[in-house]
DNA sequence: ATTTGATCATTT
DNA sequence: AAATGATCAAAT
């Protein structure tokens, strides 16, 4: 089978566009285009759906440090909605670098991708299979200034944390929409830190997640049904 | 090894 | 039921 990808978009106008296409499709259609067939479990394929937009729609940073659509700054997610078009998951971002290299939220990986975002609900019913799933109506998205506000106070706050080498209080519990959480392959899996007494200790890598708080308001406020 | 794409599974 | 912590696969 071939495997069909675009160029990437070279303007919003044409992306939206693009996005505004796969609308109302299944899952086993956009497939079909692309010659694939859809699993019928996500169990070993949890990024599937992910790659399968990326493919439709032209993305071009791979798994680069770098928005989806590296010349237009736009980062594509998939967002798994139920009937109610309530967010179904949290929201992976990028990894939390450890020690810090970002010098401050409006440089940081966080902000880069979360500055302009393309939201594609993908709607996600309990016993229906996989590929009658819906692609909805995609959002062209940026935090409005309350939330880049408080975005920005979450980071710093995570941020510090892990600088001042307090992992013992960094947990998914901390901050109001970015939380951070363990990202790895498995719970084995470590970096060497300097905690906060200036010992090296181990640590499961982290990553920086978007609460479903959030991605809810932004269903909310522009989903059309 | 690391970053991407996320969802799974256990705990609360 | 929702949130947290654990995990899986591909690309480079």
């Amino acid at each position: 089978m071939i495997k069909i990808k675009p160029l990437p978009p070279t303007s919003i106008e044409e992306l939206q566009q693009r996005a505004f296409t796969l609308a109302g499709k299944t899952l086993y259609q956009l497939a079909l285009e692309q010659g694939l067939c859809v699993p019928t479990t996500l169990h070993h394929a949890k990024g599937w759906i992910g790659q399968l937009l990326e493919n439709a729609l032209g993305a071009n940073a791979n798994n680069l440090d770098q928005p989806d659509f590296t010349s237009l700054g736009i980062e594509l997610k998939t967002l798994p909605i139920n009937a109610q078009g309530q967010p179904i998951e949290s929201t992976y971002i990028c990894t939390a670098p450890i020690p810090n290299r970002d010098p401050c939220f409006e440089q940081s990986r966080v902000w880069r991708k979360m500055a302009h975002m393309l939201w594609v609900p993908i709607l996600s019913l309990a016993r229906q299979p996989i590929k009658h799933r819906q692609i909805g109506t995609p959002i062209l998205w940026s935090p409005d200034p309350l939330i880049f506000h408080d975005l920005k106070q979450d980071w710093e706050e995570l941020m510090e944390l892990m600088s001042l080498g307090h992992f013992e209080d960094l947990s998914a519990h901390k901050g109001k929409y970015l939380q951070i959480r363990p990202k790895a392959a498995n719970s084995k899996t470590f970096v060497r830190v300097l905690n906060h007494e200036g010992q090296m200790i181990s640590t499961v890598p982290k990553g920086f997640y978007v609460r479903t708080l959030l991605t809810q308001r932004i269903i909310q406020e522009n989903y059309i049904t």
